[in-house]
DNA sequence: AAAGTTAATATGTACGTACATATTATTTCT
DNA sequence: AGAAATAATATGTACGTACATATTAACTTT
């Protein structure tokens, strides 16, 4: 039947996604195990199993010692986000980048930023809000918080060059990191920036990055309305 | 330094993770070749291969064939996102799944849905809406179209019990789809359906998956106010 | 029969070797 | 000097073997 002589893992994966797709396999189902495939497809069982972890990781096979692997009786849909600085995204659209800072002040966090953080009401931070615009237009506005203790050296950056969205990234160590995404409707002050109206439904991003258990940085990015994530499956 | 013995691909993954968060190796900075790091690690080029393989994937190096591997200049955050299929996220929350079928009706689609999923406009599609319940109150608004043509077997599933949502997950066969993530306002009809107001900004999913060419479904999966989708990076 | 112990088994991973492939560096030819 | 051919090189992958590990199945003991 399937007498590919290709035995490279990309065409074993290839192979038994497809009969997932065409329900030869179907959700639940047990299928052969890792030597019976190899020799099945002509190829060494390393090679199968490199194949099989990839489509476990996937989603598409649960796969568990002894057991053997079975296609997963519910196919997880895995998007992948990927998450660019504003800049490159922008840019990667074709439109021309602009960044404007619209504040930028020291002094002690809210109660809420505390407490994404896991920092003390005293904290020494830097509260920071600035648009991005593509093609002249908001595209993005940002309002964030940083950790002076965690990060020292943001102090000596020049924010009305650089987006701190951009220096962190470049220059702030962490180990780990939040995502959330939402809807919210626009505040008359978010509205006036993003040059809509109040009330307008706009897509918003929370972002948290930890060093350890130190907090870095908290942001909140709403974008404008129209904005949409892509993820191709 | 680390001359920690350990030798397997996780330790090398977690050690030269190290590096890069502590900027040892910087953005752009060029890393030792495979080999090096092996013999300096005390293990074989491929543990080391799957270690920085895997950093790759994960958008933390950039490599090349001759070129070698350096830290990736523009860090990408790769979010990964579980969707599962509706009823698990609700239950996985610890709360209650319910459903309900709102309408089902077989027709011609309109032309946003032709172009979505590139089928004519004469076409045999079935149209759903129905409504996601979580500990009782409105959780999601789910308003799909499925292609009859490409599904006939969707006629005899009997949508007032599954969803339509899980019935394809376990019955369509798919190659491929496309996830759209962005926010709305509640039109009237909408808010009514998940008690809210009109204007409320709703965080909105719209999905379509294909087989090949051939368009499956289209959906639009619309979140009652204060859902959020989390990633960990 | 219930509990505890031991054997069997499929996946997980490490290693060394060999060769493939893409890309850069070098050399040769015009 | 510029173009074309050639060599060098780092990553990419395949394979066979060996052993580790988690988990189930079988067996023994109480």
């Amino acid at each position: 039947m399937n007498s590919q002589q290709q035995k490279n893992w990309q065409s074993v994966h290839d192979e038994v996604l497809r009969r997932i797709h065409t329900r030869e396999w179907k959700p639940g189902d047990q299928i052969p195990k890792e030597v019976e495939l190899a020799e099945e497809l002509g190829c060494a069982r390393a090679t199968v199993n490199r194949a099989l972890r990839e489509l476990a990781s996937e989603g598409f096979l649960d796969r568990r010692r002894k057991a053997g692997t079975r296609v997963a009786a519910h196919p997880v849909r895995r998007a992948k986000l990927d998450i660019p600085v504003i800049r490159l995204e922008i840019e990667g659209r074709g439109q021309k980048y602009a960044y404007g800072l619209l504040f930028s002040e020291r002094r002690t966090p809210p109660p809420e930023i505390c407490a994404n953080l896991g920092v003390t009401a005293d904290s020494d931070m830097l509260h920071i809000t600035s648009l991005h615009l593509a093609d002249g237009k908001p595209f993005m506005f940002e309002d964030r918080w940083v950790s002076v203790a965690a990060t020292p050296a943001i102090l000596k950056a020049d924010l009305e060059k650089i987006s701190a969205n951009e220096w962190l990234v470049l220059h702030a160590p962490y180990t780990r990191g939040d995502i959330y995404f939402s809807a919210a409707n626009a505040t008359e002050i978010e509205a006036k920036v993003l040059r809509t109206d109040p009330g307008a439904s706009l897509f918003l991003m929370e972002r948290t990055t930890w060093e350890d258990t130190t907090g870095i940085t908290s942001a909140r990015l709403l974008f404008a309305p129209g904005y949409r994530k892509h993820s191709a499956i």
